[in-house]
DNA sequence: GACGCGTGGAT
DNA sequence: TATCCAAGCGT
C-alpha cells in the first residue's frame, strides 16, 4: 500500500478537481448550511439510497421548516412522516434530539464535533457530516463509499467490518482529507463511490483508474473486503384483524424487537407455519377470545418480506368478533382512522387493500 | 464488541 | 432466486 504523501495527495486533488468539472451529481441539501436540514438529511439516509430517502426529506422540511417546528410535533405524527423508510428508532432519536436541541439548547443547533456526537442518533458518520457540511470543519466522513473507494485505490485487504478495521480506514480516511476544503471534499467522495467507484464500478469513467491500486490488479471487484455474513432467520407473523362493525383492534409495538412504536394487529407468532386450528387456540389463550366469540373469513392472505436479518412470512386472518372486547394493550379504532398510525409496510400494504 | 434494526434496488 | 448493499447507530 501507498503510505507516502505524495499519492494521498493526488488523489484528492484529482477528486476535487472531478468534483468541480465532472460531478453533476445534485440533490436538495447539497450545499445547504441549514445544520437543521443537513442533520436531517444525514439522518434519513443512514443505510438509504438518495432516491428512497428524497421524498421523506422533502416532507420533513414541508411539515417542519425548523427544529422548533419537529420538536413540537407529536410523536405519532413524525412516526406516520417516517412510515415506510425503515430502522425506525432513527425517527425516534430524531425527535429526542430535535426536543433537546429547541429545549436545552435554545433552538440553537451544536456547531462543535463533539457536541454534535452527543445528539441522540448522531454517530461518527453524522457528526463528520454535520460539521464539515455546515461547519467547515476538517473532520472526514468514513461511510460505505469511503470505505470502498479508499480500499481501492490503496488496494487494502483488510476487513472493513472489524474493530481494527475501522480504526485504520478511519485514521487513512483523515490523511486524505483536504484541510482547506473538507466539506465540499467529504460530498465530493460520496458522490464519486456513488456514482463511479459503485459497487459494480465504472472504471472506464474513472479519473484515477490508472493510479488506483485495484484496478491496476484487476481486483476492484474483490474490494473491500468483509469478514462476516449476515445470518437470516425465519419467522411466522400470524395477524389476526379482529373487526367488530367498523372499528378493528390494533396495539403499538413496544417489545425489543423489530418495528417497535409502530402498530399491528394482534399477533400470534409461531414457529412454522400454523393451522386454523392453533390460531383458534392460541386466540383464547393469548388474546381471550373463545371459537364462539370470533367468526373467521374463509380467505386468508399470505405474504412475505424479507428484512436484513429476517425473513417474515405473514398469514392475515380476518375474523369478526360479537362485541368489542377489551384486549390489555390495545385500541379500537375505526378503518378510516387507520391511516393516522404508522404501521409496517406489509401491514399498510395489507390496509390499502383490505 | 457482536448483534439487531427495514426497505428497496442491483447483480 | 439468493445475496449483497445503501450517507450507521445503539445497546
Amino acid at each position: 500500500m501507498h503510505t507516502d504523501k505524495g499519492f494521498s495527495h493526488q488523489f484528492t486533488e484529482a477528486l476535487l478537481q472531478w468534483n468541480r468539472t465532472e460531478n453533476h451529481r445534485q440533490m436538495p441539501w447539497k450545499g445547504e448550511k441549514d445544520p437543521y436540514k443537513i442533520w436531517l438529511s444525514e439522518i434519513i439516509l443512514q443505510q438509504t439510497r438518495v432516491e428512497q430517502g428524497l421524498k421523506y426529506y422533502e416532507r420533513f422540511i414541508k411539515t417542519f421548516p425548523t427544529i422548533q417546528d419537529l420538536a413540537a410535533a407529536p410523536d405519532q405524527q413524525v412516526f406516520k412522516l417516517w412510515e415506510g423508510l425503515g430502522y425506525y428508532s432513527r425517527c425516534k432519536n430524531l425527535l429526542e434530539a430535535a426536543r433537546f436541541i429547541a429545549n436545552d439548547l435554545q433552538g440553537v443547533f451544536p456547531n462543535q464535533y463533539e457536541d454534535i456526537l452527543k445528539l441522540k442518533g448522531v454517530g461518527s458518520y453524522t457528526a463528520a457530516a454535520i460539521a464539515s457540511f455546515a461547519f467547515n470543519q476538517p473532520y472526514a466522513v468514513l461511510d460505505g463509499n469511503v470505505f470502498r473507494v479508499l480500499a481501492r485505490i490503496y488496494d487494502i485487504e483488510e476487513p472493513i467490518d472489524t474493530t481494527n478495521g475501522k480504526k485504520n480506514f478511519s485514521r487513512l480516511a483523515g490523511l486524505q482529507l483536504s484541510r482547506e476544503q473538507p466539506g465540499i471534499y467529504n460530498q465530493a467522495i460520496m458522490d464519486f463511490g456513488a456514482t463511479i467507484c459503485k459497487p459494480f464500478p465504472e472504471c472506464a469513467a474513472c479519473f484515477f483508474s490508472d493510479r488506483c491500486e485495484a484496478f491496476l490488479q484487476g481486483k476492484q471487484l474483490l474490494l473491500p473486503v468483509k469478514e462476516k455474513k449476515i445470518a437470516v432467520k425465519e419467522r411466522w407473523f400470524n395477524y389476526v384483524v379482529l373487526q367488530h362493525k367498523n372499528v378493528i383492534a390494533i396495539k403499538k409495538r413496544a417489545s425489543r424487537d423489530i418495528w417497535q412504536n409502530l402498530y399491528e394487529f394482534p399477533l400470534i407468532e409461531t414457529s412454522g407455519p400454523a393451522s386454523l386450528k392453533e390460531i383458534h387456540l392460541q386466540l383464547e389463550k393469548g388474546f381471550g377470545f373463545s371459537h364462539h366469540d370470533v367468526i373467521f373469513k374463509k380467505e386468508i392472505f399470505e405474504t412475505k418480506q424479507r428484512l436484513t436479518h429476517q425473513v417474515i412470512n405473514f398469514s392475515f386472518y380476518q375474523a369478526e368478533t360479537c362485541e368489542v372486547k377489551d384486549i390489555p394493550g390495545f385500541i379500537w379504532v375505526g378503518w378510516e382512522e387507520l391511516n393516522h398510525y404508522p404501521f409496517p409496510k406489509t401491514l399498510q400494504e395489507y390496509i390499502i387493500n383490505n
